[in-house]
DNA sequence: ATAACTCAGGTTTTT
DNA sequence: CCTGAGTTAT
């Protein structure tokens, strides 16, 4: 591949190749034949998948719609969009199969709908309403909810398609997994139901698709013959089903480039199968594997650190990265007291980057799980802390974005009971829960869908006659709006079928500033469908490819999971919460044994990776876990860092011992918990006193810092604040006092309603 | 049909 | 401890 003829030749002064590495290069220039690319954190992964791309385009080895480009995220797949774009220009606009598994699947199986039963318009449906659908079919069948939640029976049947099993290949066994047995059962039910909705679910997208490749001979050999070059990013958080797809699709031509590193594989919970990767050699014989181990990221301190960690990993491929950039600082490990001080001790240290002149848009605090984001927001509102917390809520799961959608979904496919429940009485309509009941019974009878029995009904003696006209009404808007779909553009009509459905109407009558922001919230809806031509297009486009972008990523701390951590990077990384039973989390620990550990050290070492300058890791030995207090030790995980690279802040002397005597002869932090709670470790699982039962390593050497903190649990009432007064809250801004208990505070907000707070969180209103 | 109540459950999350 | 869902009371 490297002849005087091939695009090496015109090396030197292309940008495409410049800037490469050799392995780097290598895989660039590797078209033919399956490839492993092993690519460890911050070795520019991303750099060599999209000059390969832009290289097979550019060097007319195959047209951009002859190259399918896999991804996990619509963020990756937009990331090399625009890094394509960057090098060969708007070529890339022609690559149809760029994409995420699902948008692509989805997109396959418009084309060919029919063959699993399906219509072309089919909709897809997201967790919410999975959830009510299988709500009603459980209900139907007479199984109590109660004993068999949905979200288990949605839990068995994720994991079975993401294993890609229909269900005829659902064993005895695996149905024990929901109601005695009845697994099997209702995989089906549900799969039919789906059918008769013309819908899917987000797994489906991919298990039809398969089914479709493996039994259309015809099919498959039309994609084969399409796609010259495929290219899979992530690949070690491919699941089964995933992989059955890809190796179907490129087992004809075997040109396929796979880009991974076991080290980060963290999504097994979710169906993640690190064996795909380390199996690939055998699927594809002849395999050639290029290892990128060259961090562009890290400081060797910090590289180091997370060597050493993952190190002690048993199943890995292995790889040993390297860097050219300056020593740094060892990663630093600081012992707290407790929670408080932990906040605290994080936003002193921001502080001081900040005076130093550095961005706080480089700075991010990496936790394992959500709750664990809160103590750091109290803090930092409290100091005035620019900070923006990552994750939680997307656009489009808001109630109104939903509701929006559901009536858009109606129009465009009539047979969408579900959407048809969410807003046959959105807003108040004066329809019940009887008046869905009688529709339910006439549709289920003529075997028609809702929207279809709404109309019927007129002509019954069923229901009182107001309800029949409501209902009647209602269709003969749908009906409007429907014409409407074919000709305007579909935020036009979006904007009508709003107000002529009375549901701007029924926002604005509320007045309040969460109405407004509902509003907004359409608006901003209709503003984004400005750029789809058809409203099928839109509906695809939300149900996949729509994402809340935080947009304002200037001046602020970033604060989010380890997880959504992964593909980033930032200058200063802390990482607090590192003790046992939080991280490595004691339900990951308990659930899945030594694998689970293995896969918690790897997100550390993920987490640890991020960091670009320094790192900063902290473990508090008190914590309050669902209103428990609790002390805790470190986390295997620190002691795992190698001495050499790390700097300690808590020295180790005298342990346990004598950390209590400091504290139970003053002021005892439990003493007011310990009234109500007299067992500390009675509601603890069996591994939070295990560990509870180990003695301390650390002992802080600023005692009187810990004092400082622990003398905010020895709350005064202040006297500034009485009830009646008008205060100032820096998330929720002013409001009254309505009640008063110790330090704690109820407050009704202007804005944010009725919240409790601690006071210190608040200022008379006349001092703003 | 809203408000007050009880009760369980409480990693990680994309699509 | 706190939140959300589901249920009951007004």
């Amino acid at each position: 591949m490297t002849g005087p003829s091939t695009p090496l030749a015109q090396a030197p002064q292309d940008p495409l190749i410049d800037g490469l590495n050799p392995p780097q290069r290598e895989a660039v220039l590797t078209t033919e034949g399956p490839v492993l690319m092993l690519a460890g954190a911050g070795t520019g992964k991303t750099a060599a998948l999209t000059a390969r791309l832009a290289h097979l385009i550019r060097a007319r080895l195959a047209w951009p719609s002859e190259i399918l480009c896999v991804t996990f995220t619509n963020k990756a797949a937009r990331e090399m969009r625009e890094r394509v774009g960057h090098l060969i220009g708007p070529a890339v606009e022609g690559m149809p199969w760029l994409g995420t598994f699902h948008s692509i699947a989805a997109k396959m199986l418009r084309r060919h709908a029919e063959l699993v039963g399906l219509q072309s318009n089919y909709t897809i449906i997201d967790t919410d309403d999975q959830l009510r659908l299988l709500k009603q079919l459980i209900q139907s069948e007479g199984v109590d909810e109660k004993r068999f939640p949905a979200r288990q029976l949605a839990g068995c049947l994720d994991r079975w398609k993401n294993r890609g099993l229909n269900p005829d290949q659902i064993d005895a066994g695996e149905s024990e997994a929901y109601a005695n047995g009845k697994g099997q059962h209702f995989y089906r039910l549900y799969q039919d139901r789906l059918k008769a909705l013309n819908a899917c679910d987000f797994g489906d997208l991919l298990l039809h698709m398969v089914n479709i490749l493996r039994d259309h001979r015809e099919v498959l050999d039309q994609y084969r013959q399409r796609f010259k070059y495929v290219m899979v990013d992530e690949y070690q958080d491919t699941n089964q089903v995933q992989y059955l797809w890809l190796r179907l699709i490129a087992q004809g031509r075997q040109n396929i480039c796979v880009v991974g590193d076991d080290d980060q594989s963290i999504y097994s919970w979710r169906g993640a199968e690190v064996a795909n990767i380390l199996r690939f050699e055998k699927d594809f014989a002849g395999a050639k594997v290029i290892r990128l181990e060259q961090n562009y990221r890290s400081t060797p301190q910090i590289l180091a650190a997370a060597s050493g960690l993952i190190n002690e990993n048993s199943q890995r491929l292995g790889k040993t990265l390297w860097t050219e950039r300056h020593p740094g600082d060892p990663v630093r490990v600081i012992g707290v007291w407790d929670g408080p001080e932990e906040a605290r001790r994080v936003g002193e240290e921001i502080e001081r980057l900040e005076r130093e002149g550095l961005s706080l848009a480089q700075v991010a605090i990496l936790v394992r799980a959500q709750y664990q984001t809160r103590e750091f927001e109290d803090r930092f509102i409290q100091i005035g802390l620019n900070y923006r917390i990552v994750g939680g809520f997307r656009f489009y799961e808001r109630a109104e974005i939903r509701d929006a959608l559901a009536y858009l979904r109606v129009i465009a496919q009539p047979a969408d009971d579900l959407a048809f429940e969410r807003i046959y009485n959105a807003p108040k309509r004066g329809l019940g829960a009887k008046a869905l009941e009688k529709l339910h019974v006439l549709a289920r009878r003529r075997g028609i869908p809702l929207a279809a029995a709404a109309l019927e009904i007129a002509d019954s003696d069923e229901l009182p006659a107001r309800a029949r006209n409501t209902f009647v009404a209602l269709m003969r808007d749908f009906g409007r709006w429907r014409d409407m779909a074919g000709s305007d553009n579909p935020a036009d009509l979006l904007r009508t079928v709003m107000d002529e459905s009375g549901y701007t109407d029924a926002l604005q009558a509320e007045k309040t500033a969460e109405a407004a922001g509902r509003l907004e919230n359409l608006a901003e809806l209709a503003r984004a469908m400005e750029e789809y031509d058809t409203l099928g297009d839109f509906l695809e486009h939300v149900s996949l490819v729509m994402d809340n972008e935080a947009a304002d990523e200037n001046e602020k701390v970033t604060i989010m999971t380890m997880h959504g951590a992964k593909g980033l990077e930032f200058d200063h990384v802390f990482l607090p919460g590192w003790e046992e039973g939080v991280f490595p989390s004691q339900r990951s620990l308990d659930e899945g044994g030594l694998a689970s550990l293995e896969e918690e050290r790897r997100l550390a070492y993920v987490a640890i990776t991020r960091a670009r300058r320094r790192c900063t890791i902290l473990h508090a030995a008190n914590r309050r876990i669902y209103g428990q207090w609790s002390s805790s030790i470190p986390s295997r995980f620190i002691g795992e860092l190698p001495a050499e690279h790390v700097s300690q802040e808590t020295t180790m002397s005298g342990g346990a011992s004598l950390w209590r005597a400091q504290w139970s002869e003053h002021s005892d932090p439990f003493a007011h918990v310990a009234q109500t709670q007299p067992s500390r470790t009675a509601t603890r699982g069996p591994g939070w006193q295990r560990a509870a039962q180990q003695q301390f390593e650390t002992t802080p050497r600023r005692v009187a810092e810990s004092t400082r903190s622990a003398a905010s649990f020895a709350a005064k009432p202040r006297t500034d604040l009485t009830i009646g007064a008008r205060v100032f809250h820096d998330k929720f801004g002013y409001g009254t006092i309505a009640a008063q208990e110790g330090n704690k505070l109820e407050i009704d907000f202007e804005q944010a309603g009725r919240k409790r707070v601690i006071d210190s969180f608040v200022k008379p209103a006349e001092s703003v």
